[in-house]
DNA sequence: ACAACAATAGTACGAACGTACTATTATTTT
DNA sequence: AAAATAATAGTACGTTCGTACTATTGTTGT
C-alpha cells in the first residue's frame, strides 16, 4: 500500500503493518494455537525482522492479547452485527446461531481462536487468561441479553432460563467445531443446525408434552 | 516402593517409574496442555533427571501419546467401566452422562486432558494426531453404540439419529468443561446434568407436540 | 556372588525462544 | 529540504528445548 492510499485511510505506516501482522497472527493461532504463536515464526510468515515485528508489541503476551481482541472484533463483525438487523427476540438469535456456524469459514479461519484460547489458557494465570475470560464473559452476557429478549417477545417460555440455554448453545458449537476440526465432519454445520433448532424448540414449548402424556397414560 | 512390593505386583522396576512418569505427566497435560509437556519441566517435577525420564521414552511425541493412552486409560475405568454394571439402554447411558461430569474430579485432575488434546491437535498432523483422532473415535463409537442400545431397549424412540444425540451429548460436556475451568462456574455440573436430562428427554418424546401444536393452531 | 542387563545420571550440542540494546532506514512535520 | 520522529533491521545474550552419546548405578537371573 502506498502514502497516498495509507492516508484516505486515515492510518500510519505503523497502524498498517500492525493489522497486517495481527491478520496473519489471527490465522496462525487459530490453527496452530496461542502458544505457537512466536515472534520468530510469525516475522518470518510475513516478510519482516523479529524485532521489528516485536517492536510493535513489546512482549509475546501484548500480541497474543492483541490477536485476541483481534478475534473477538472479526467475530461481532460477521455474527453479531448483521444479526442486529434482525427484530429483537427469537428472529436474531437464530440469525446469531447461523452466524456462529459460518464466521470461521467467513473469515478465512481454520479455527476458532476463542475456542482455542479458552481452552489454552483456562488455567494458566495471567493478563492473557485475564483477556480471555473478559471476551467470554462479554460474550456469554451478550448472548443471555439476546436471549431474555426472546423470552420477553413471549416467543421463548416465561419460565426459560436463559444462561442454561446460553450453556447449551455454547455446547452445540464446541461439538461443531471439534466435529470439523478434528473429524473433519462434513455434516458438522447441518448437526449443529438441527441442534440449535432442538434447543430453540424446547425453550419454545410450554407445557404441551406434559398434557398429552397425562392423557395418553391415563388409559 | 520396594522390591518385593513390586515382585508382587509383577512390576519391573522401570515399568513402575514409567506408571510414576504418566501420573505427573496427565496432570501436567491436563492443566497446561501437552505442548508444555517438557521432559526438563516433568523430570523436575518428579525429582529425576532428563535422561534418565527422556530414555523412558525416545522421543517427546511418545511421551504425548503415551500419556493421552493414560488419560483414556483412566477415563474409561472410572466412567465407562462402571457403566457397563448398569443394564443395557437407558440407565447405562445415564450413569455414563453422570461419570463423564465427574471423573476429572475422581481422578485428580485439573481439566480434561482429552478434551485439551483435542483442540491442541485438531490441526497439527502428526502421530500425536494420529493418537488423538484414533481415541476419539473410539469413543465416539462407543457411545453411538451406547445410544443405539437405549433405542432398542425401546426407551428412545425409534427414528432417534445415534450420531446427533452423541453429537449434542459432547457438546454438553465442552460446555462444562469450560464453565469449570474458565468461570469456575459452580453451577457448571448442575447444568450439566439438566441438559442431559432435556436431550434424554427429547430423544424418548415420539411426536406428542406435534399433535397439539396442531389442535392448538387450527383454533 | 557374579555376570548380564536394565535403569538412571551426566554431559554436550544445535536450534529456537523472548527480549534487550543499537543502528539504519522511512515517514512525517516544520 | 531539513529536522524530527516513527518504523524497521541488526546483533547479541541468557534460557530452555529435544535429543544424542557415554558413564554409572541398580536390579535380576544363574
Amino acid at each position: 500500500m502506498n502514502a497516498i492510499a495509507r492516508k484516505a485511510l486515515n492510518l500510519t505506516k505503523g497502524e498498517e503493518t500492525r493489522a497486517l501482522i495481527l491478520k496473519a497472527a489471527l490465522q496462525h493461532a487459530s490453527t496452530h494455537g496461542f502458544d505457537a504463536l512466536t515472534i520468530g515464526s510469525l516475522a518470518e510468515k510475513i516478510g519482516m525482522s523479529k524485532s521489528g515485528l516485536f517492536a510493535h508489541f513489546g512482549s509475546k503476551e501484548e500480541l497474543q492479547i492483541a490477536t485476541l481482541d483481534e478475534g473477538v472484533r472479526r467475530f461481532n463483525q460477521v455474527t453479531t452485527l448483521p444479526a442486529l438487523s434482525f427484530p429483537r427476540g427469537l428472529k436474531r438469535l437464530m440469525a446469531m446461531c447461523e452466524n456462529w456456524v459460518t464466521w470461521t469459514t467467513q473469515c478465512d479461519l481454520a479455527g476458532c481462536p476463542m475456542m482455542t484460547a479458552v481452552t489454552e489458557f483456562d488455567d494458566k494465570p495471567g493478563p492473557v487468561r485475564d483477556a480471555v475470560v473478559e471476551h467470554m464473559q462479554r460474550m456469554q452476557d451478550s448472548l443471555v441479553k439476546s436471549i431474555q429478549m426472546t423470552i420477553d417477545t413471549g416467543e421463548f417460555a416465561a419460565d426459560t432460563d436463559p444462561e442454561q440455554v446460553a450453556f447449551e448453545l455454547f455446547g452445540v458449537l464446541a461439538s461443531c467445531y471439534r466435529a470439523r476440526n478434528l473429524f473433519h465432519d462434513e455434516k458438522a454445520n447441518t448437526r449443529a443446525r438441527k441442534a440449535f433448532e432442538r434447543l430453540i424448540a424446547s425453550a419454545m414449548a410450554i407445557s404441551e408434552p406434559k398434557i398429552v402424556r397425562r392423557s395418553q397414560r391415563s388409559t
